[in-house]
Formats: structure tokens, C-alpha cells, sequence
DNA sequence: CGTGGCTTTGATAGAACTCAAGGCTTGTGG
DNA sequence: CCACAAGCCTTGAGTTCTATCAAAGCCACG
């Protein structure tokens, strides 16, 4: 939890203020206003589910999650938070609480001040921006009830990987239909509500299906939009648009596991 | 689709402001903001999933959900709304959108101009009481997806079942645990992302276990908190409060489905 | 009194979980 | 440089949960 460079901050306010379009008052505002980046390591709290009040997390390198746990040991991940990605952005309270893990190791900087500004109305341009963050949770929250409610565990995968590897290019950190995966499969099956052997033979069968590809920390897909017809997700043309050079990943009998494993398949 | 009374939106128009302490001035404005009354009946489309923008409602009365329909006819019921609640509180845009379903007939008061007006600025307290249901729908959201992940079919039930009673008794719509119940059973499904066979059974289950008893188009809960206890649903302090005269449903035997059946246990 | 919508029941199939063990990597210490 | 341990992924077998299919019952309504 050391202290890290404020520069750091920087590539991630950028992130988080894409399309709002701010004014160079606003931008200084907001890096005045965002606390000194903070570092965790993969597996601590950032905010324990318990924590007497919620604060504002802006999320700068490495990915978290927001979850609950049950007292009987069951997790269920609400949402993950990627760069440029904002925790707190309303206080919840009551019961829905939930806590705020590091997946990676993970460097946020606190952003109670800017949500103390926006409420109190400092800026529009803040508003606007914060505004636009709430809609996308809110549309992200609503794929993911869709994902778990009507979904077969196959589409429910597949659909959270086409998830992920779009907002991954909307923040620059994904292209040529192949992203970075730093995710233990059992984090995954926690976003999905599955159990980690099931989830790997899903994962196993989008393989043997040539739908995707993995290298060790790394996902690659092979048939974009098969995928997404498969999985009922409506990708986004910015994802479509990155994935024009069809990478030399697709002529690779390669078929492994993320971090670890043999051929399957 | 006919046109009611403007004063009959005044109740769901309290409802909605409840909490947010609006000035007289604040109160004027929201209900000249507020359009027309319109009815629709059980089963229509108040906003189909494919409409062109999303318009913001006010449900003024009756059941409504946001739904989602997938090409096969699997249908995911990603909220259900209550009179005083709103839908379209912000464009969602993309792959995300919904529609909007009457569940009863439903009366809903369109509510574009006071969007409008709070993306605009205009009314500090409009916006504060906006900000606060988007907090809601946040939270309901959340609540959802842990139910849909990790939940059983019979914890989502319950967990559903007092969540309604929770939001009907903080309308003024229900007391004395008991509420009613203008849903199917598929609707109910729908939500929870069961089949209707299995969750009818759920419910059976429910009142076997002498949780709940029901008459045609209401339930009673006959132990609230040992339900949210099996739950994992922590009861809100007003449920609890509204449930103190435990009335005489307690002693009943009477056991059946919410609008037909017989004694089944 | 027949019809349609909803609920209930039973039987069967399929999906997903649990348990248990083994394998691959990575990192660590001798 | 090798042995070991820990963490993660993979596999197989058996069980539990949930869906599907089909039919029947109940109720409201015309």
C-alpha cells in the first residue's frame, strides 16, 4: 500500500475522462482533486464489504473487483474494474454493500473529493463526465443480470470475454482481437456465477470450438463474430474495428490455459 | 392508452419525491414537468425493447417490468416496477436497452421534461431526488445480480419476495406482513431466472416450510425474519417496524397459489 | 358449460455442482 | 542446479439441482 508517483494517475484520469470532453479547467480541477495513488497487492481489500462508509476509488493500473461474501463462503462479483474504471460512485449503503478486492496488484487513487465536488455541483464538466460513468455501471450492471439470469453457462463466458475485451480497447489496453487476462478462472467463475470446474470446461469448449485461443496470461479470439452470435452479445463497432488485422494467432493449433497447462483438446 | 385524470399521477408523484425534501417551488415545477397520465393494459408494451430513444416514465400505477427478450423467447425481467418508480432514468444506449412491460394494467405519467430538466441543471432538489432513485436502481441492480449468481432457487424467491414487501411497505402499499401480488408466476420466473414449473415449486416449498401463505392475488409472510434469515436478505429496520401487529393470517391454515389452486402441503 | 389463463403434478432429461486426485508452472531455498 | 511447495488448471465420477415435456386441475368469465 505504498505511495506512488502522482504522474502515475495520469494515463488513468485520461481513461476515466474519455468522451466527456473536459476543459483544461476541469482536467486541472480533477487531478487536483484526486488523491495520491495508492498500491495494493493482488488478493487484499482495497475496502473490506464492512467498512463503515463507502468511498470513491479511482481505479489506475491492474484490475479489481467489487464483491460480496456470503457467510457460508460463496462470492459473487458484481462488477470488475478495469483502468480508468470508478468504484463508489454513489453511496450504496444498506445491505447492498460490497467490497472492493484486488485481483492484480492493483493502484487506485481516492476520489472522494471529486465525488464531494460533483455533488456539491462544483463543475458541469465533472457532473457530465461522472454522469456518464453512472449510465455505463448501470448498462454493465444490466448485461451482467442478463448474463446470469437467462444465459447457459457457455454464453455467460463467452459473453463476459467479449465484455471484458471491448472495454479493454475503449481504454486502449486491447487490439487485434487479443487481450490481456491476469484473471484466476476462479475469479471468473465468481462474475458468473458458476463453480471453477465448470467454468473450465467452458472454457475448454470455446477452445475446442476455435473461438478463442490462450497463451498463458493472455486471451486471443479467432471468430469474433461467431462468438458474439453465439453468446447473444451485441459487440460494439469500435471492437469490430480493432479487430481488422486478423492476427496470426488463428493458424495456431496452440489451445492452452491461461496461466498454466497442456493441449486440451 | 386513454388519458386519466392529472391529479391522479399526485400520489405516485409523492411517492417518487419521498425523501428528497423538495421546496414547494421544486414540488410545482416536478408536476408541471410531469406529462399526462396514460393507461396501458396488463401484457402491453409500455416501450418496446426496440424503440428508437428511451423515454423516462413514471409509473403512477400499477406492476410494470424492464425486460429483455432474447431471439428464442428466453425473456430476462432485469427490474420490476412499483408505482412511484421511474424507468429510464438515463439513456442507456447500445446493446443494454430494454423495454418497458406493463405487468397489470398500468397508468405512467411521462417524465421526459424532468429529465430534461436535471441533465439541464434546473432544479437543484429535482436533481437530488433524481440522484437518489438512480441510487436505488443501482442498488437494486446489485441485488439482482447476487441473486442470480449465488442464490438457489429458493433463496432467490424469498429474497425476492421480500424485496417487494420491502419497497410496497416504504410506498405505503403494503403492512402487516402482508402484500399483494399481481404477478404470475412466469413473471415471477422471468425475474429470477427459473423455469415457472420450478419455481412454482419454490413457492410451494415457501409455504410448506410455513414461511409464507397466500390468497389469490396476495401473499402474507408468517415469519419474516426466519425467511430472511434462509435468505441471506437483510431486512430493512421499516419492514420490520410495518410488521409489528402480526395479523391473523398467522393461524390460518389456508395454503394456496396466488390466484387459483388449492391446499397443497 | 365451455374456454382460456394460470397453477400444479409427475416423469424424465440435461445442466451444473461437489469431491477427489493429478498435472503444469512458478518461485524458493538448499 | 535441483528438490520442493504452493497455486492454478485439468480430469473423472457421482450427485444434486433445474429444465423440459406432458397432462390435469382450478378459476374467472362470457
Amino acid at each position: 500500500m505504498g505511495s506512488i508517483s502522482r504522474r502515475s494517475a495520469d494515463v488513468a484520469l485520461r481513461i476515466f475522462a474519455s468522451g466527456a470532453n473536459l476543459t483544461p479547467a476541469d482536467q486541472d480541477l480533477l487531478a487536483r482533486l484526486t488523491g495520491e495513488p495508492q498500491a495494493f497487492e493482488a488478493g487484499s481489500w482495497i475496502e473490506p464489504q464492512t467498512a463503515p462508509e463507502e468511498r470513491a476509488w479511482l481505479v489506475v493500473s491492474g484490475w479489481a473487483a467489487q464483491a460480496r461474501v456470503l457467510s457460508d463462503r460463496r462470492r459473487q462479483i458484481g462488477r470488475l474494474l478495469l483502468p480508468g474504471d470508478v468504484a463508489g460512485l454513489s453511496h450504496l449503503g444498506g445491505g447492498a454493500r460490497l467490497g472492493l478486492l484486488a485481483l492484480t496488484e492493483v493502484v487506485v487513487a481516492d476520489f472522494n473529493l471529486v465525488r464531494a465536488a460533483v455533488e456539491a455541483g462544483k463543475s458541469r464538466g465533472l457532473a457530465r463526465a461522472w454522469a456518464e460513468l453512472q449510465r455505463a455501471e448501470q448498462a454493465g450492471a444490466l448485461q451482467q443480470i442478463m448474463r446470469l439470469g437467462r444465459f447457459t453457462a457457455f454464453e455467460r463466458t463467452g459473453d463476459l470475454l467479449l465484455e471484458l475485451y471491448e472495454r479493454l480497447v475503449a481504454a486502449g489496453l486491447a487490439h487485434d482481437r487479443s487481450m490481456p487476462m491476469p484473471l484466476t478462472q476462479e475469479v471468473l467463475a465468481d462474475c458468473l456465477g458458476l463453480s471453477i470446474v465448470h467454468l473450465n470446461r467452458m472454457v475448454q469448449l470455446l477452445r475446442r470450438n476455435q473461438l478463442i485461443a490462450s497463451e498463458p496470461r493472455r486471451i486471443s479470439f479467432l471468430d469474433l463474430e461467431r462468438l458474439a452470435e453465439e453468446c447473444h452479445h451485441p459487440l460494439s463497432s469500435e471492437a469490430l474495428a480493432e479487430a481488422a488485422p486478423r492476427s496470426s494467432f488463428t493458424g495456431r493449433a496452440k489451445v492452452q490455459n491461461f496461466a498454466a497447462g497442456h493441449i486440451s483438446g
